[in-house]
DNA sequence: CTTTTTCTTAAGGAATTCTTCATAATTGCA
DNA sequence: TGCAATTATGAAGAATTCCTTAAGAAAAAG
């Protein structure tokens, strides 16, 4: 699973930075727009999972960039207004906004609303995962949940298969063993090492041909595990 | 397969406007009625594979509309209330809705119950489906609601027919037993393990000549089930 | 209304998987 | 080479998940 981005617009720099602080810290990616224009063209270049949209800002306000978003992709909007703006107006909701919040707000509130909408965003598969992954010899079967080793099925066990997916996706790139715990098991790695090692240990005995001398799951010393890309 | 069809039906243009907006952009077609007389018409005139239905509507409300069409077809219906009318009368589901969202609702909660109703219907329901399944040598009857065995037919249950279909219809693809129960029973799921697995083993014991060692319907541990493709 | 079939519920047992611990092997570096 | 740190392995008990049986409730059929 990779990390979800989120674009913050607004005219305001310190209110573009603040945000972007409390996002980063839940582990966020973050990108920024000073305005509409900005934000449709950041949206063209990046993977973006969420957007935050000020309505005042110049050039293109808030619901006209919602109305342009719109018409290509359902990805989650939430609006930031002024509490003085007009409320029938504002009621984003009706013209394509998901979510709504006044300023001044309160970040934690605005960090609740930004992981719920991704919640559902993510739930509902529209972020799509791919669901076969191929990397040499070895396939990836999300919707069998399970991975074909030479056109071999092999059944792993719900942890095996969670790791492995962890690094098939993210094929290529080294995860520590405290990484992998809290990506597994989604909580804090206390001496994890050894678990996790276990684990490596039973999904190279089902996939590798040869555990001792592992062609797709491998050690990186003193770093972590990978599986080359 | 060919595009879906959404019938959305609300006094509210602006309503109907933004639903149309998040369906288009999901690759559905969109047709829209203001009032439950219409919905009906659009219905003889169109084919239309899913209805969103607001309760509170002028000349025919809702739940009325519902009980004419159920009268003739069994396409799935999603209700819409404000949260203020009577519990009792907006249960919808008792009168024949499938799903039900309360106002103001999250457009993008809407889309993943549209979304979700879709896929029973498609997957399991009355659309479009094939009348003949073969896996090895096993082979779905539609017609005759029976499973064949190595060229003999075998009588299942209603909810083992249903259970064998949706593993047969997937094939290759888990489901863990609340997809499974929420699918078949079409309700939420409580609870549901140790009924699905009974029907699990019932199936079995009709269907595999050694139910220890399954041949089609096989368990995937700490997931679900599936059967072979 | 009675009989038959199907569905649900509960509980114990069986099987598989997870974790822990002890120990061995390997690697990198002084 | 020898040491320290890291990773690998084996085996056993704990924990989880699944299977099975049986009996009563519900539904369908007669």
């Amino acid at each position: 699973m990779t990390k979800l981005t989120v674009l913050v617009t607004d005219d305001d720099q310190a209110i573009r930075d603040g945000i972007e602080i409390y996002l980063k810290n839940e582990g966020y990616n973050v990108l920024k727009a000073a305005d509409g224009e900005e934000a449709l063209a950041m949206l063209q270049q990046h993977e973006v999972h969420l957007i935050i949209l000020d309505i005042m800002m110049p050039k293109m306000d808030g619901i006209t960039a919602t109305f342009k978003i719109r018409e290509e992709r359902n990805i989650p909007i939430i609006m930031l207004s002024a509490k003085a703006e007009d409320s029938d107006k504002i009621h984003g909701l009706s013209v394509g906004a998901d979510d709504y919040v006044t300023k001044p707000f309160y970040p934690l509130e605005l960090l609740a609303r930004v992981k719920s909408q991704l919640r559902r965003y993510v739930q509902l598969g529209n972020y799509e995962k791919e669901d076969k992954i191929t990397i040499d010899g070895l396939q990836l079967d999300e919707a069998g949940k399970e991975v074909i080793v030479d056109d071999v099925p092999v059944q792993l066990t719900p942890i095996e298969y969670k790791i492995t997916e962890l690094l098939m996706r993210n094929a290529g790139r080294v995860f520590s063993t405290r990484e992998i715990y809290e990506r597994v098991w989604n909580e804090e790695a206390y001496n994890a090492e050894n678990i996790v090692a276990v684990h490596i240990r039973k999904i190279r005995e089902k996939i590798e041909a040869d555990p001792k001398h592992p062609r797709y799951l491998k050690v990186v010393w003193g770093i972590g595990y990978k599986i080359e890309k």
